[in-house]
DNA sequence: GTAGATGCAAACGCTTTGCCCCCTG
DNA sequence: CAGGGGGCAAAGCGTTTGCATCTAC
């Protein structure tokens, strides 16, 4: 399998675009951020690796990486979007806590392939799904009920 | 089974408000919309039926609906929320065409039961949960492709 | 008379864009 | 020299909120 970054690359060249020093640095540090991270957390991460790359580019960055496939994204209904790794991950779905905001990762083959039939039964070519579930974990069953 | 205008009274009433002809004239609108609709489409039909209504007060009560159970909400990755009917609807998931952006409502047992079940193993208390399966419908896969 | 409800417009948070300079080829 | 890329900050979008007013009980 290809490194993430030569596939980046090979992205990039696709378009007909170039890898330049912040493409680079940003996946870099991209690579190295674990779970889901909101774009300002990786323009963070970005900025302690070179202060100089402004916002703006980290998120034309994220969308180059969302397009190349390194990068996939997960749509909170909060107006907010994550991101996390798509190269190299088997895809997955997510059990939300509507409480903590934790979020696990959960792969279900079953469903997966139910998926695929219930495009297929209404003639629709699957590209991607997003599936979320969202309840209350563990953790916050055993706390009492409050916000906090 | 009770009717949504009772539903809804019930439901403020039990909040400690009242039913202000401003919201009922936005339940009347929001029964008598169709399908998938945003708060500004919402907005502008409560408008034809009172032109004083404000759009704060639309996403105000939109807010209540949902509360309510009446309305459901449908979150696009595109930062906007869609509504639909949701009492005296069964639940069901969605199927999105990328390119011509139509929905269809999809329903499946096995599916729902899965989910159900994944929760459970991981502690979870179910509370809802989104599935959205993105893919180009019959109609636009008869058409040329463009960018592949 | 008190508390909630409303309309308006400004504020908001996340994301995108315009502009101009820079570097690359 | 041509053209994309980047930084900055302002604009843009859908949504929320502060405030003064008004209504209902």
């Amino acid at each position: 399998m290809k490194s993430a970054r030569e596939v980046f690359l090979q992205f990039l060249q696709r378009q007909g675009m170039t890898m330049t020093p912040q493409r680079a640095t940003i996946v870099e540090v991209f690579l190295h951020e674990e779970g889901h991270f909101s774009p300002e957390q990786l323009y963070m991460a970005v900025n302690k690796a070179d202060p100089a790359i402004g916002q703006a580019t980290v998120y034309r960055t994220l969308k180059l990486l969302t397009d190349s496939g390194l990068a996939a994204t997960l749509d909170m209904g909060d107006g907010a979007t994550l991101y996390e790794h798509g190269y190299g991950h088997a895809h997955h779905d997510h059990l939300i806590c509507v409480r903590c905001g934790g979020k696990t990762e959960i792969v279900d083959h079953v469903i997966e392939e139910r998926q695929e039939r219930i495009a297929e039964k209404h003639g629709f070519e699957l590209t991607r799904h997003s599936m979320l579930l969202y309840g209350v974990c563990p953790r916050c069953r055993g706390k009492r009920g409050g916000s906090g």
